[in-house]
DNA sequence: AATGAATGAGCCTTCATTCAT
DNA sequence: GATGAATGAAGGCTCATTCAT
């Protein structure tokens, strides 16, 4: 059974939007490359969105809302809540989220947008943190609490949580670094799940680590090289 | 005693070059706004650089040169040489390169500029990478090597190695993301010390981790969170 | 008793279009700003008036039209006939004509589109001059020559009437200029009885000058002063 | 002696920049239309003005300075300073300004330029009421205080300023009305003289009937032609 | 070594108009 | 009778670059 019409005008030119911003950035990004991928007219972006800027609000909002629909965290109520399983699931949910690609363009489209915001974010991004960003670091903020057994203040739990959404950010953007110099551990398709299952195992231990080492002892490390060179 | 002259023309644009091109990026940064701040003629860039691809070749190899110059990794002769205490170095030389802004703008300037390329790489990054990168990546290596006392293989220390520096990259990257979720984390002069020492002992923790995991245990989590929702 | 009804969209148009072209001339007025502003549909216009240019003939005509109706001059048979007041009453209707807003906008409204017309006339103008300015012309022609007890030929008449229509256009339409040079003398609702005054006593005078100055009599003054500087 | 160099770009941009702008208007104008008429890059424009705005500022004031240059009103020490004589230099002075189209456009040009900004002024237009303006108008005002011998107040001789003004302006710049209605008195370099003298004895009368009028008297005209008539 | 003037390419946006419904 | 979507044309402006001095 055919496809009746194509995808209207709008939705096109979101569609495409969302790869060419992600690969040349808002200001690099022409409309008139995004109208021509879209097959649309040049001044069809701003009569359905009055502006470029307006164009990349709903390209953000769109990756971001499609993104989170598409691969949600939740958590199973059919199965162990065991925290660490909890984790992993959060960490795999992360990266298939940043990688993968169906339709609309995975490491190489609107992931890279995602990433700039991160960054360097635009006014646009300000309600995606407090619709997406925030409630998605308090799932995380909770499963590391959960896993410190609710010993950990928020003093642990937060770098936890940085190092941990860290990790998985860069496995995924700083994909050409590691393609230069690892190139084995690029992000695919068929490696996605080893590298989520790194991450999990990593963190772990780095969570435990963190619990476990004695507040007050101080690092005794003596690091002089870090005496700064004069010019 | 002689009048210290203000610097010649050429670097002073090199200089503030830095600055925009890290804040606004290759293509949004203009080279009219560079040679304003620098106090130079519109035309003395390229004059000076013949293109602005040609300052911006400058400015990169100039970032990364004056960063390793002035905070290098080198094992201390004087101390112990136990790997523990040189990832530790490692890592707080990595965050004192990416952080400290004593004449070149840190978080806010030429630290910006590095983290475009590593996930947006122009052509004059295809040096630095031989340069500078992959010298640096050995050193890690080596160093986790050591601390698995030589017992894992690449597929285990290259991983870890890009769990370490991400941390380190993303705390100080994302500090827009961290300020709206995680204000007191945000890396300043002040706790650049802390934060560097959580990323150690976190990483610690997970090197441990990943050596001591049974290699054939697979994770027996079942993610059925994953189960891709079809629009 | 019915719900008075609102204008239907094609009045409701001409109305704002009026204010409109008159604030902002033909070229930056636009469609956009008229059809929201009647809370009509951007393409009605188009789809009543045809053109752009279609709407503005028909406000110009509308303008004219009912500035006419509600403000004629016409020789009032019950009083007398003298030939200073008709031109007092021609003068006084001409200033009402021109400032009164009662609905249409006066001096900021569609005045300033009628002032447009005289200095730089659209198409449009072109049977507005027949239908409306000429017969208006004539009557202040003849006003005039019985002010002269016939004896003035059109060389006296002609320029004295162009004298005191410039007044008068003048008055209400160089308001700006007026109002930074001697704004007492800006053209109000409580004033605009004043100013018909001046303007008749001026003219009156004007014209018996005209009329009692010896026709040889060559202006003996020397004009030194034109002599143009060159550069 | 020939011409060395053509007037530098600059200086031909403001040159064609007055008439195009005088013809169209600010807005209709356009820089293209502006740069190729001479023959000048589009960016030039930009380059030298920085803006439309700034160009047609640059025109303005252009227009403006070199009018008064070319023809000054100055008392001419040499001759009688009879009060009348002087108000026939200042009004002759006046067309000319207005109409002289020595390399300039009179009428057809920068005329228009300036009619424009009388009666709809854009912000460029209010430095050059303090400059030229405000002055020019003072030089009237003692001249008609002279002509009424002192004994005029404020209330009788701005009205007569503006009355005499008003026909000046309007003489030369509702000329496309006056070639409709009375063609033999369209301001030419022929006749330009001929009105300036009308305009002068016109006047003249007219400040003298105001002078000489009871001050107390009222109008007894009664204006019943003024009843308005509602729809 | 350095600069002011000028240029050509390209971008975002606005606008009047049309078309299918 | 009226409208939402879409379009082609054109305009102002910015930018990197060049050239003569």
């Amino acid at each position: 059974m055919p496809r009746k019409k194509p995808l209207p005008t709008k939705e096109r030119i979101i569609d495409v939007a969302g790869d060419i911003f992600g690969k040349n950035g808002f200001k690099a990004a022409t409309i008139r490359q995004i109208a021509t991928a879209a097959q649309a007219n040049l001044a069809a972006v701003n009569y359905h969105f009055r502006d470029k800027e307006g164009l990349y609000r709903a390209v953000l909002e769109d990756t971001f809302s499609k993104g989170f629909h598409r691969f949600p965290y939740r958590k199973n109520p059919e199965e162990s809540n065991a925290p660490d399983q909890q984790l992993h699931s959060f960490i795999r949910a992360m990266f298939h989220r940043f990688l993968n690609n169906e339709g609309w363009g995975g490491i190489s489209g609107r992931g890279k947008l995602i990433a700039r915001e991160f960054f360097e974010p635009t006014p646009a991004f300000e309600p995606i943190v407090d619709t997406y960003i925030k409630p998605h670091k308090e799932i995380l903020v909770s499963i590391i609490s959960d896993l410190s057994r609710g010993k950990a203040g928020m003093d642990k739990i937060l770098p936890c949580a940085i190092s941990i959404i860290g990790q998985c950010v860069y496995y995924t953007f700083a994909a050409p670094v590691i393609q230069r110099i690892a190139k084995e551990f690029l992000p695919t398709q068929e490696n996605i799940d080893l590298l989520a299952d790194h991450v999990f195992w990593f963190s772990l231990g780095g969570i435990q680590q963190i619990n476990t080492r004695p507040v007050d002892k101080k690092t005794p490390i003596v690091l002089n090289t870090l005496q700064e060179k004069h010019p």
